[in-house]
DNA sequence: GCAAATACGTTATAATATAACATTACAGAA
DNA sequence: TTCTGTAATGTTATATTATAACGTATTTGC
């Protein structure tokens, strides 16, 4: 599977698809996606850019809500929590999930142009770094897997 | 090769051997390991355990150095993009580097409960990620791959 | 010696994140 | 239906990480 946020695709249809599946989701889990919650998820689909709490939090406060950075953070922290939205540790950042109802060790492909984020997925437990684990008795808990880079719009248009 | 930091090992020579190391390429390159990036490197040194800037700041004020944020963070950036330190996205701070002498596409297991961080190293630009990069013409500059978890020490000691 | 480059000293502040505690909303039990 | 506990939110304050900006000193090549 591609990663949508390099490639030609209708964001409209994504960002709808990926807010229904989470709605859908939290319906099933019994988790509640609340104003903010959703607002907050609503922000990141806009684009596959990666934003930062305060970004966020300014969007917030646009739309009406209170904004204090608590208030990002947590709905930050359910959405991240519960697989709607990944946080990039590169960028300190956050970009919505392009395949929620997917369980995953997601791997990221970062534009340090545009700041496009794509999703892709990783095998890495299972490779090379899995095997060493094991031979260490090291359990894993979370992979981290981002790559940097340029992508194919910013060396077109600009390759510093 | 096995990473060091979960393995039995002598930690004085490890330390001193990277140290050696990372003097040898300064002469060669003609960087300049100046005392404070020499104290910082030594620091680091210490242990595997990743540090934080501002601990390293402490440990630099009481190494008799004037401890404004901006001289760790300058001797770390030296240390950093020359190869003999790295930093760890997931945990915004810092570790020795193993093996300065190689180039490398590092790759780190850090103990969530001892914070210690084991360098191994990725083929992870030459794998599937690579190969979805190369689809969609995208290209890599630095890779980041970071697995998390709990190492066989802390496992024994004291299973969460 | 002198100019340019590099490193260091220092102050201030930016950017990111969380602690702590009061308040409100809401679901399930009595 | 009211009680009650849990989850969510509001709010203030502050912790942690990082850099901008600008001046001084030191080194290096000429």
């Amino acid at each position: 599977m591609p990663p949508r946020a390099f490639t030609d695709h209708d964001h409209g249809l994504c960002a709808q698809a990926a807010l229904a599946s989470a709605r859908n989701l939290c319906a099933r889990r019994g988790l509640k996606l609340t104003p903010a919650r959703e607002t907050v998820l609503n922000i990141l689909l806009e684009s596959h850019a990666a934003l930062g709490a305060y970004t966020i939090l300014e969007k917030l406060a646009r739309a009406g809500f209170r904004a204090q950075p608590p208030v990002a953070y947590r709905a930050l922290d359910f959405l991240v929590e519960n697989g709607f939205a990944h946080r990039i540790e590169r960028l300190n950042a956050f970009v919505a999930c392009s395949r929620p109802e997917q369980g995953h060790d997601p791997a990221f492909m970062i534009c340090s142009h545009c700041r496009l984020v794509a999703e892709t997925s990783t095998t890495h437990g299972r490779g090379v770094l899995g095997r060493t684990a094991q031979a260490i008795g090291f359990e894993i808990e979370r992979t981290v897997v981002e790559v940097e880079g340029t992508c194919a719009d910013c060396l077109d248009t600009g390759p510093a």
